[in-house]
DNA sequence: CCTTAACTTCACAAATTTGTGAAACTAGCG
DNA sequence: CGCTAGTTTCACAAATTTGTGAAGTTAAGG
């Protein structure tokens, strides 16, 4: 029972700027956003921001304004605000302010998932230092002692391993972009 | 302001059959109890999952009885029965009856990190596919659709990647078990 | 079989989270 | 310099989540 005031037949003066993917089937497309947004949330990121990072993924240009965003989602500009300001910190989103215009312009980080995984080997991080308090605190001669290290210990490899993980996908994506068509470099 | 009535000196009929975890100290303990649960309810999990799973993590024995979990980190009966529900359904804790007694043990599952990724790789699967819809729908011939796709790609990396990774683990354990202790064996 | 210890389920009150409208800022543009 | 489009902040109402007490269930032990 939201009512969205916005004259859909409103002069074109401020259209046509940004994204405009046109000619698609946007009910598909707005499931197929609320089904990602769904699936993150799950996750545990915050639903908002969820539906706005799904959002962009879909923008052909990878980038909308609050404007186009409240638009397609739905939602306030505060619900923007606050979506944006969690996908900023998280460095999955980057604010551009547009030299011409005064309104910002919202884009999907280029490396995400690196910044994603980056994110979550912090928080293995995080584990790990608990972890090596937690065997000082019982002592390395427990059974729980002993197991808490070896907590530890996995959470040390876990971190070892992701970079090399990323550096693996980066390797292999470079490779096929090199293979399946010499031409198509990102400009 | 909760009052845990337990006669503190009940008779020992009811004691010692479980962990006993004496001489330690136990601030101490329950300070890294709440701090690895605060992690974890930060990473997403419900939080009375997270502190019964840190106390069993810290018992030495890797099993205790709802009593003993109620009574340790001060909640309810029903609070246990909830934290046991989410982490038996996640393979995180086993339950176990005592053949004499009338009461349940939760145990520490062993293999519980390899569950536990094991899990998350399950998660990644439903991102993929979830993209590969989404590729189809935005068409293979949209910025967005092949932005899409090569998201797909990365999960599916990711999915290949973490069974290796647990197979890396479980072979740097067996090797370091090995050249360590020769005599420390699992009983 | 009946008793009763042990666990689970249920309804609810408390606490937390979420998204909104409206007010407060900020900075282009005239 | 003031106007105003655009964004953020704030207080609050709605929705959700959380943990509890108490009733309900199950099965071990007499």
């Amino acid at each position: 029972m939201r009512e969205t005031i916005e004259p859909e037949g409103a002069p074109d003066e401020a259209r046509g700027e940004a994204a405009r993917d046109e000619g698609r089937d946007e009910a598909a497309v707005s499931r197929f956003v609320e089904r990602f947004a769904a699936d993150l949330a799950e996750a545990g990121m915050q639903r908002m921001a969820a539906r706005v990072f799904a959002a962009l993924l879909v923008s052909d240009s990878g980038a909308l304004t609050s404007a186009e965003l409240a638009e397609r989602l739905r939602i306030s500009p505060a619900a923007v605000s606050g979506a944006i300001r969690y996908l900023s910190q998280v460095d999955m989103v980057v604010r551009e302010r547009e030299p011409g215009s005064r309104r910002d312009r919202y884009r999907l980080y280029n490396e995400v998932w690196y910044e994603t995984l980056t994110r979550r080997d912090q928080m293995v991080a995080r584990w790990e230092s608990t972890m090596r308090d937690g065997a000082k605190v019982l002592g390395p001669g427990t059974p729980a002692g002993l197991r808490i290290a070896e907590t530890a210990d996995f959470f040390e490899f876990v971190q070892r391993e992701l970079p090399k993980m990323l550096e693996r996908w980066r390797a292999q994506q470079a490779e096929r972009r090199a293979t399946e068509s010499p031409k198509t470099q990102t400009p």
